[in-house]
DNA sequence: CAATTTCATTAAGGTATCTTAAGAACGCTA
DNA sequence: TAGCGTTCTTAAGATACCTTAATGAAATTG
């Protein structure tokens, strides 16, 4: 089960086998059902958490109830309301599980002591919060300069491995249209 | 001059004479009148830039000619366009200055070269994309959830010191709207 | 100081997207 | 397999925002 995960990290940097064993150690594995959540708006993010099964969404809900799904999670990836994580403060995001999920994670101070412990750690969530930045940089670009026709396009051929886990108004939520906008596109799409 | 990136990093990680001495040694200063540009579309960007002085613009181009501004930036910010720089691809997007301004930059190989010296320099460029990650996923569900006028007015209450260096039509564009548009929500509020 | 460029405003008509409401298809679960 | 909740579609009318074009004000330059 942390197979995965060491060897996200171990993409982006070297561990000595005393880290990897400490991680092995810190990490520790939270299984959801279909539905479940991981977090709830208002309770403190005192996690970091890495996604070894599943798919998840992060989202907030504004004062009228409406949904806005800021991020998908799946396999591989990682996820969180990082400003409360980092800040203590509560949480303003809901993550919830979409599907029956595994999430491995690991707890703020134990994550410190790593930083600590390993120069490498501050350099994978360096890099890996570099690659995220220029990722979110890229979608606020889509977002304001391109159709939603071109964003829905783009994201079901980028991520066809979310969008098979995922039902079309959870899509519509994340590209920031209704689902009834999502289904007129897609309707003019099939015919060409 | 060096003054303000010294404590910018101080700010958040400790730093050894040494290592204070060799940023300053390895940060070039570059001088850029109003409209002269630090980077353009196309180029290779083999530099993390720092803004001493004055206020530039990151923007890109579409195929049509329209102008999408993705981040200001003034003194005591971090400005690039970090996709090219960590691919070492050519920059998709162009970095202006808006008035007289002064960037202090480090070259890749300097930065790298600090970075194995230094576990703090990790640190540091780790909590401050942490930071700018968070800040960007804040504007990313404000643009998702919230009116236009709502945006706009957050952004002259949080940004007052940008908003006094740029014209108007820069602002629409940050926002994503026409600069007529921009005006005639300005129009409304004025008359409450 | 005059000339020129840059920037902001106004307004009319067009397009994209939303809201509301209803019904149809799908997939669980009793 | 019948029933119920979930998801997707369709359509009409409303709203937000864009496009174009023109004017005036402000700032910059010669």
């Amino acid at each position: 089960m942390y197979d995965l995960l060491i060897g996200n990290i171990k993409e982006l940097v070297p561990l000595t086998e005393d880290e990897s064993r400490l991680i092995q150690n810190y990490f520790e594995p939270v299984h959801l059902k279909k539905k479940q959540f991981l977090l709830q708006s208002g309770e403190s993010s005192n996690h970091m958490r890495f996604i070894s099964q599943g798919c998840l969404k992060l989202y907030n809900i504004d004062e009228l109830g409406a949904e806005y799904i800021l991020q998908f999670g799946i396999s591989g990836w990682w996820l969180n309301d990082l400003y409360a994580y980092l800040t203590k403060k509560p949480a303003t995001y809901f993550i919830q599980a979409i599907t029956e999920s595994t999430v491995l994670q690991i707890h703020r101070d134990k994550l410190d002591e790593l930083f600590d412990k390993s120069h490498m750690m501050d350099r994978f969530f360096r890099i890996k919060t570099q690659n995220g930045y220029v990722a979110l940089q890229e979608r606020t670009i889509n977002n304001m300069s391109q159709s939603v026709e071109q964003r829905y396009l783009e994201f079901i051929t980028r991520y066809r491995n979310i969008e098979q886990q995922i039902p079309q108004y959870m899509l519509a939520s994340y590209l920031g249209v209704t689902p009834e906008h999502l289904s007129t596109i897609r309707k003019k799409l099939i015919g060409h």
